[in-house]
DNA sequence: AGCAGAACATGAGTACTCCTCGCCTTATCT
DNA sequence: AGATAAGGCGAGGAGTACTCATGTTCTGCT
């Protein structure tokens, strides 16, 4: 089991190289599509030769996998942020946040809306998972997302004769549909079908309560 | 725009080689996964030589394209059935209906895990989408479900003050949801979750009471 | 029965693809 | 300055998807 790049660049230069690779990717993904991304092509637009990709990246997986990590760390940055500065109290209220930062991230972030936070090629044979050993893609967001949302869900349980049953295993649950509905939204509409968002808020609220 | 398979056989030899394709597709699904499948294999498996293949199907998305129709017309007719035999005067219970019908091919279908109903190499591009024109996958299933459902989604509409705002549109979210949660229990556990399984049943009754 | 045309069968070959590996140059450290 | 590590490179090996020209078998019709 590996992580998603071979060897991480220290030198300026091929770190640039890195990035220019990444973003390379990210952008054919939006014009070619999945099935259509080839190595070669990537590499041509990053303006190095293919052997470079490969000294950085184990193959286009990891390549993905790479494109994925760094959408997380994107996505967790933003939403923190915005946690931060609107200090929600209540979960209907988070859920509208997160919705909003995924949502214009998909806007803006050239290849999000095909690799997503790394559910492209959902290997389950023998290839690496992406960002974690154990746990799938989704699963590691709804752990880096567990810290911000904890402390909401454990003050919102108001009624101590029956507490929440499991507020990780929802955390999950939420996620994965809202990834799928989400998705569904974007794949509608290329900007994002506005009901479907709204939908996707108010399954989240009503789940969540 | 075309449809998943290039020519069906009318005679029956050939008729037994597309099934035989097909089955063999589905085994080496679960074999190797969706990014191990090649057509050689395919091929070798049903005992055709690979143009018999391509005299069928277009290629390796038609192909599994081709298993997901397979895939969604078992499913409709297994749920149709029980749905007649059941006769479930709850929304709730033909939602644990559905989930188990689904839960069961999942266990008994080859393949059934890896192409669902076709949510594999989603392709935004310029590739067919393979069970209809316009829609993707899950939204010809839910065309197909709308029959079984809107009856049951209407008569349960018990406050007239506030109708069901768009039926149609939750059922399609409801499934999305299940796909995914249901996804995620049988990628935790090769039995598929029971708790995953109880959750996705949950989320469902909440979200469309 | 004889025949036209449709359906079916085949696999070598073309045009890709991913990825490696040996050899080279440049940077960094002591 | 010398040694060690990092970075750079692209022709080519191994393998894939898919085509197509050529041949065979079936089916319906007169």
């Amino acid at each position: 089991m590996q992580s998603a790049v071979r060897r991480r660049p220290v030198q300026r230069r091929s770190l640039e190289r890195f990035e220019r690779i990444l973003d390379s990717c990210a952008e054919l993904l939006d014009e070619v599509g999945y099935t259509g991304l080839t190595t070669k092509e990537v590499a041509r637009r990053a303006q190095v030769p293919i052997g470079t990709l490969y000294q950085f990246f184990p193959g286009i997986e990891g390549l993905l996998g790479a494109l994925a990590e760094r959408n997380l760390e994107h996505f967790v940055d933003r939403l923190s942020r915005r946690v931060e500065a609107e200090q929600p109290t209540h979960v209907g209220t988070l859920v509208d946040l997160a919705v909003e930062e995924y949502v214009a991230m998909h806007r803006a972030v050239p290849g999000f809306g095909v690799v997503d936070f790394g559910a492209v090629g959902v290997e389950d044979h023998d290839s690496i998972h992406l960002l974690d050993d154990v746990l799938d893609n989704n699963s590691a967001v709804a752990e880096r997302l567990w810290t911000l949302v904890s402390g909401l869900l454990a003050a919102e349980d108001t009624d101590p004769a029956h507490p929440r049953p499991n507020p990780r295993l929802a955390l999950r649950v939420a996620l994965e549909c809202a990834d799928a509905i989400l998705r569904l939204a974007f794949r509608t509409d290329p900007d994002g079908d506005p009901v479907l968002i709204a939908e996707c808020k108010r399954l989240l609220r009503v789940y969540l309560a």
